[in-house]
DNA sequence: CAAGGATTGACTGTCGACAATTTAGTTGTC
DNA sequence: GACAACTAAATTGTCGACAGTCAATCCTTG
């Protein structure tokens, strides 16, 4: 910690510890500089909106995150296009770049559309399944109830995360994955929010084990997969919305 | 038209009329700069590549571009992550950006995707749609109608659009409707290509009366209208696909 | 003559500065 | 006292220049 200059409020939006990780790597070695500046920058972004660490409708100003960072605008500018692809902030001109927060509305309209992609994704997985990836979603599943026992919700979502990312990557359809990603990527969104959201893990589990049977046996019409795997998605919007109220009225 | 003084030569990738014109919006209107200049050269950008004016798997050189527009540098970057955010560029750090080429495994992971997507939007469509909206599509289908006796199969693209855009837009789901947007802007790249494109007119009209009276009908199984729309468009995969390769064999 | 390395040229990545615009605060008037 | 116009500070938009990197070409050497 050399920045011994900064009191920095909490206001700060980022904290000095990535800032100064960037840019040792930007110094000493030169593959990370190849992934670009931007890119790295971008991802600490992405991390931070993620995990909360910037709160929704904030404005990201260009002049305390070039200072953060220590570096110039134009990269700064590049990333915040990156984050706008993402889907996560908004870039209004002239007025600056502001994080989305999530509404209900937003919820309302990402999940049947994830609901009918990632069903569309396991139909399309479902011949092009591996021995590998059938026994790689059992043990995804085998840490979910593990991890249900826990009571552990934050690993709970991890592992059930790489459930779905296996199928999802076996239907070998790049347009598909692509915007699962963006879509999962806005539902993990509030990922910390998972902490505390109570999910039914009994119900969830059941569910999960149907899908991978249907995935393991020979003979599954490819419409009761998708059907299934659409489902399982859509019933699980309801009790994230009630998580979201609580939370809502929790900090009010 | 007050563009007289262009002789350019056909080699440059874009011509004079769009620098000029977007100099000429940059001085003298302000709403058109409210914009941003960003936007500006995105939009034009963007065309060109729909159109084929700029061809698939060329590189977009930054000096170039920057002094056929008048520009600097940095609101061409920009512009280049706005290409990037619709899939038309890939941007390859060090190497510059590139426009992307359609394979047909672009087409055969595209067409599936947007035909889950589109059935979706027509299911969610069918309780919103006003008298207006079916008044519309019946025009539009009227159009097409027009446009197929003419031969004009350019014509009859737009009116199609026009069509889907309709019910997509009644769906009043954002992620969907911006979803459908890049996925069918990438249909669209080569629309060049539809004016050589012999579709087959008879089979489509068909199909988009079926899909207009169902909408039509009080109780329409909202089942039965996703999945006509989405087996529409899966159907029309393949003609695309070896309209391509005719046209490939073609350039050869 | 061929192969490997150095060199040169072109291009992207990054930066600091200036220009334009928005916003907030202040002053003046009705 | 309230509203409007003006002013000033903050912030975004744009630009030209420099630095680093990649690639092709040329030269050297075996």
């Amino acid at each position: 910690m050399s920045e011994s200059h900064m009191d920095i409020k909490e206001t700060n939006i980022l904290d000095g510890l990535h800032l100064s990780a960037i840019a040792k790597y930007q110094q000493n070695s030169n593959h990370l500089s190849c992934l670009g500046l931007v890119d790295q920058v971008a991802q600490v972004l992405i991390e931070k909106i993620l995990n909360g660490d910037i709160k929704g409708g904030s404005r990201l100003n260009e002049e305390h995150l070039k200072n953060e960072f220590g570096i110039s605008r134009t990269p700064l500018r590049e990333a915040f296009r990156i984050l706008d692809k993402n889907g996560l902030v908004e870039v209004r001109p002239r007025k600056g770049v502001f994080v989305k927060s999530i509404t209900k509305k937003d919820i309302q309209d990402n999940f049947p559309v994830r609901a009918n992609l990632e069903g569309l994704a396991a139909a399309l997985a479902y011949p092009n399944l591996t021995k590998t990836d059938i026994q790689q979603m059992e043990e995804a599943l085998q840490l979910m109830r593990q991890s249900a026992q826990n009571n552990d919700f934050y690993a709970y979502t991890g592992n059930h995360k790489d459930f779905h990312e296996i199928f999802i990557h076996s239907s070998k359809n790049a347009v598909l994955i692509g915007m699962l990603n963006t879509l999962r990527m806005h539902t993990l969104w509030h990922r910390y929010t998972f902490q505390y959201y109570q999910q039914d893990f009994e119900e969830s589990l059941a569910l999960h084990q149907q899908i991978l049977d249907l995935f393991k046996s020979r003979n599954t019409p490819l419409t009761e997969l998708e059907t299934l795997v659409r489902h399982h998605i859509e019933i699980a919007m309801d009790p994230f919305l009630t998580a979201m109220d609580k939370l809502e009225n929790a900090s009010d």
